[in-house]
DNA sequence: TTTGTAAATTAGGATCGCCTAAATGAAGGG
DNA sequence: CCCTTCATTTAGGCGATCCTAATTTACAAA
């Protein structure tokens, strides 16, 4: 395994890749790399038993590659709650640098540093944590965008991607924190929110980033 | 830089690259290499001016070099210190994966580690930790092997090998404990240890691994 | 001064992960 | 059913880092 190699089946996994086929496409945007490159690593990575590759088709994760993948997603969420807890990292930079320090968290760390941090159950952009065995606590949730006006709920995660996270950190957006759709702007305009007496306005492509409780 | 090439000025470093010229051979030795390989990339790095090659000489690092080489040692003893503080990391396994952490420090979070930590002066293992500056604060050591039998000293600092902490960590050895030397085994004997009233055998090649202050 | 030996370099090759350009396959619209 | 389009694969290459084998250099002992 290389650092490489676990940027691969991470990235399928967060396209879905433990459900369905993705393709090779998708997969090439995401990691920067040409289409053709992709092609080849993926050949290797079947051959390594970590994905089903299917010609023209797409790849699709093995229960390997899943261990993996889930395995750098349990380091990286945990070293967030450590960067952000204990070093007064922001969201974004937390984010950052544990998409370095994932690559590099044998069992025996992610197991210590969980106990440290007194196992914690979500990283600080509310993503479950996943637990030594693999297991993932899922909790059914949609996006703020789907919210009618009027409608309340609670912020419980948000998508890690460091533009959005500098604008809503900037904005005081966070988990577990009430909101209120007060007005929807026409045309995906703008939403306005209530978080507890607080009156922010987010764009519409942020409230499609911004996770709330399901129902 | 990659970590390829970081370790390569990380073991020049050790090997006194920063005071005199080093041979390609003690190079391939420590990093595992072939002689022509490091005769290869020791080029490449002398023209990335990260050191001087001097051809069937040796090496040894520019000022440039010698700043990545003590960047990479600084990383490393932070997170040696929290591995062994707040992890329950043994000697032998704070410096395994201390090796890995130190690659993907950026200087944020070192900056941040230390501070953490209370900007602490000594690695768990008894090496100054370089400030941010790269300002180390040397103090005189001398070996251990070097005492006449009877005298006494304080352990300031061990050196970083695997299976040398494993053994000086089931004997109890600590570092600014104070030490004794019953006796010495003629012929490279083992020495014998008095460490605060317990009686401690040591091989006379650890004993030259064991640093205690000077005079 | 010659020469033996150990260290270092050169030559030639392998593998890995990436690239571009060209060819091929799949899938829906006409 | 054909054909366009777009995703994908194949072919051929490149740079990085390693290797082994063969050659060259440095240095010191005879």
């Amino acid at each position: 395994m290389t650092p490489n190699k676990e940027d691969y089946l991470k990235e399928i996994y967060k396209l879905g890749g433990a459900e369905k086929l993705v393709g090779n496409k998708q997969i090439a945007e995401v990691l920067k790399i040409a289409p053709a490159s992709v092609t080849e690593m993926l050949i290797k990575l079947s051959h390594e038993g970590l994905l089903h590759y299917e010609p023209y088709k797409g790849s699709c994760l093995t229960k390997e590659g899943l261990q993996i993948a889930i395995t750098l997603l349990r380091g990286h969420r945990l070293w967030e709650v450590f960067l952000m807890r204990h070093l007064g990292y922001s969201w974004s930079e937390a984010h950052e640098d544990a998409e370095l320090l994932e690559h590099i968290t044998p069992p025996r760390l992610s197991g210590r540093l969980d106990k440290f941090l007194n196992y914690p159950a979500y990283c600080p952009h509310g993503s479950a944590i996943p637990h030594s065995d693999g297991q993932i606590d899922r909790k059914p949730l949609r996006p703020l965008v789907q919210l009618a006006a009027g409608e309340s709920s609670h912020i419980r995660k948000v998508a890690e991607e460091k533009e959005l996270l500098d604008y809503l950190q900037s904005l005081g957006i966070e988990i577990d924190g009430a909101v209120t759709v007060a007005s929807i702007g026409p045309y995906e305009g703008p939403l306005m929110l209530d978080l507890d007496g607080r009156q922010v306005q987010v764009s519409h492509k942020a409230a499609c980033q911004i996770y709330v409780d399901e129902r």
